[in-house]
DNA sequence: ATGACGGAGCGTCTCCGA
């Protein structure tokens, strides 16, 4: 049997509604990673989600955060938060949302930013990302396919920013930050590398600003870490970066994951 | 052309994003 997975970063779902629409539709993709939701559980778009066939799992605190995961294939045993995770500045944010669709056990995450190596935001994501290392080791122990997707907001090596040099003093490209990836990997998960539609590198986010998109100054911080039955079962993955072009896009652009099972 | 920030909210600025 086919599955289709994806995850993306959609910059708010409220605006970007028609757009998503019109992607699922044409990806058909059978369970979807969503973050930066930007809205409450109860303002997510239900209805025109639920009429393209999806079961739909929400999770949003307010205007920042928000995750989902949407399922064509069954959605069970959903976990709201990562347990165990840190809290900044005494508000709890929707950055993680665990389900199980069709025998695949899912997460999608969206990392804290960390804005400046200085900042306390910096020492949450670090935090944070060993939350999700005690998670993974967790739902490792499980005998089935799995697979964290999201916006790991790290790019895992120095080929995934457009120049390294750009980022000196900056957050996404830190020794910590990169050791934390590592650490899931060891525990056993793999690095779905997908296949750019275009150009030699698959980047997931281009800033809004100064032409980054047209100029293809972007960075891989997008990324699919499954376990050995989830990597294994992969037939194509990729980055839709048409989904970044045109009038009103997300920044990020969606991967596609293919698995036969 | 892919084309030079955008979203949200006690809002006409400020915070956040990466």
């Amino acid at each position: 049997m086919a599955v289709r997975v994806a995850t993306w970063n959609v910059n708010s779902i409220v605006p970007r509604l028609p757009r998503v629409l019109d992607w699922l539709e044409r990806t058909a993709p059978d369970v979807v990673c969503l973050q930066e939701l930007k809205n409450t559980t109860e303002a997510f778009p239900f209805d025109p989600v639920k009429a393209l066939g999806y079961e739909v799992a929400a999770f949003g605190l307010g205007r920042w955060n928000g995750v989902a995961v949407l399922s064509k294939i069954g959605l069970d045993d959903v976990v709201r938060g990562l347990p165990g995770e840190p809290v900044f500045d005494g508000q709890a944010e929707a950055r993680a949302i665990g389900a199980t669709c069709g025998g695949i056990r899912v997460w999608s995450v969206y990392v804290p930013n960390g804005r400046e190596p200085q900042n306390p935001h910096y020492g949450y994501k670090l935090e944070w990302l060993a939350a999700l290392q005690n998670v993974v080791r967790t739902e490792l122990a499980q005998d089935r396919p799995f697979a964290v997707l999201g916006d790991f907001n790290v790019a895992p090596t120095d080929a995934d920013v457009w120049d390294i040099a750009a980022f000196a003093e900056s957050t996404h490209v830190t020794e910590p930050e990169r050791d934390a990836l590592a650490k899931l990997r060891e525990a056993g998960l793999s690095d779905v590398f997908p296949r750019p539609l275009k150009y030699d590198h698959p980047f997931t986010y281009w800033d809004y600003r100064a032409g980054n998109f047209p100029n293809n100054k972007g960075m891989r911080i997008d990324l699919v870490y499954g376990n050995a039955e989830f990597a294994g079962a992969v037939t194509d993955a990729y980055v839709d970066r048409e989904a970044r072009k045109g009038k009103g896009p997300s920044d990020h652009a969606p991967i596609v994951v293919d698995l036969s099972r």
